[in-house]
DNA sequence: TAGATTGTTAATCGATTAACAATC
DNA sequence: TAGATTGTTAATCGATTAACAATC
């Protein structure tokens, strides 16, 4: 089943070297429609830093669509970010999607492609625990929806907080997080609560059901090995535009392997 | 100037294989004080990656040290976020801190160390420009101060906004801004107004003397060579959890390399 | 056709991992 | 002393870059 997705393309053979007659005659029919023909949504082999560009090349393709552009080439989306167009070409083979020589890839193929692969196709449901600043922020952030999550529900423990309504959403109190996650099947959680409350709350996520948490918070958090976390730490992004910033009259362009750091 | 940091080591010397006389003895003055040696602030032989782990090595310092721990070794320290111990060693040796074999590191001097080496021992001022939700949040963020960072300035276009105080900052016209970061000598700007907005105001910032941009926004910004920009996007974080989350069955631990992702 | 673009294979590069002598 | 830990060198691994045939 998992080496399903690759079976369309023969096993790689290494010594051989024939040069010559490789272009072996396909069907018409397999020519006709190559660009419907998308890899099922399972068994990726896509590295970390794949996933993480795959976001800006969706973004840019939806400028573009609005823009009224059918197709687009790597090269043009390689733009973005001051990439290589191969290293596009490699990322978005992915997503199954075939390109045109000489025109590129078709831009809503590709939107729905991207999407599909990361999930985005389909809104996934979250909770937000703790309604502090950076609660309150992510609840009022818009862009959410572009992404594919949608917070459905706000929780704190305080009782100030209880019952306000923020961005839409009314506080619920934590000890009804059970049978609200249960009840709409919500296996994502959004933890931004002072770091002292992380792990108990954490572990009160991972009881009501809770598979996957947004970790705000710097706490390594303890959880079973069937919950995923993925942390976000601001500290690390300003760590190294501070050292970028501070250092900048050293480098001339030096390892800008990071994708989110640029000079110039 | 660049190299003068480098020139404590030898030129790697690759074909010889000189093994047994390796260790030239040191004369003993150089022994007993190695501890206080660090390496100057400039010209750093560090990963982006090492740059990224730093923060978090510093935040568990920070907690050891409240807790009265006067040493810490690189396997305690490693046990932050799953990584081998000789990660950590390397990462720290940037520092130029020398641990003692069997005892570890020094945390006062660990933590003074890398707070040097991150530019975080002094605090580097900053202005915000945008202050719809995201920046808001910004603002009212306690934890920047631990960062070396401190916003003292917002700013806004919006005549509803200008003049509100918000966590202790009175919202200012964009068009002060010119004077207040030349009066403050400030080099750091916080990039959090609407997309469309996104490149003429960096252009403001950059006449205005900016020379660091920590964007928060997805727009690909165009800078002159001499500005340093550092993009915060959400979306990347949330593609890697969704993706784990959605193919979670599939995998055992797979290629958690990243420092930010965690299964259990 | 000519030439831009795709997708693949091989080479390069850098970071992680393994191994190990030195240290207290 | 014995053994845990450090710091360094070599090996492995993976991602990026380069090269190139196939395509329209």
């Amino acid at each position: 089943m998992k080496s399903q997705a690759h079976s369309i393309r023969p096993i790689r053979q290494k010594p051989q070297k024939i040069t010559p007659p490789v272009t072996a005659k396909v069907p018409a029919a397999e020519l006709q429609f190559p660009i419907v023909r998308l890899k099922p949504n399972s068994s990726p082999p896509a590295s970390l830093a794949c996933l993480k560009r795959l976001p800006s090349y969706l973004q840019m393709l939806r400028v573009l669509q609005a823009e009224g552009h059918a197709f687009v080439s790597g090269t043009v989306l390689a733009g973005v970010h001051n990439l290589e167009p191969v290293v596009v070409r490699k990322d978005l083979s992915v997503t199954g999607v075939v390109g045109k020589p000489r025109v590129g890839f078709r831009v809503l193929e590709l939107m729905a492609a991207i999407e599909r692969y990361l999930g985005w196709d389909s809104q996934t449901k979250a909770v937000l625990i703790g309604v502090g600043n950076l609660g309150r922020a992510l609840l009022g952030y818009q862009g959410f929806d572009d992404f594919g999550l949608r917070i459905v529900g706000a929780f704190d423990c305080s009782s100030t907080l209880i019952g306000q309504w923020v961005h839409g959403r009314k506080v619920q109190p934590i000890d009804q997080l059970d049978r609200f996650v249960r009840r709409g099947e919500i296996v994502l959680g959004v933890l931004t609560v002072p770091n002292s409350e992380a792990q108990q709350t954490a572990d009160h996520m991972v009881r009501a059901g809770i598979r996957g948490i947004w970790n705000f918070t710097p706490v390594k958090l303890q959880l079973p090995e069937n919950v995923v976390m993925q942390k976000e730490d601001l500290a690390e992004g300003l760590a190294v535009l501070l050292h970028r910033l501070l250092h900048a009259s050293n480098v001339g362009r030096e390892q800008a392997r990071d994708g989110d750091t640029q000079r110039g």
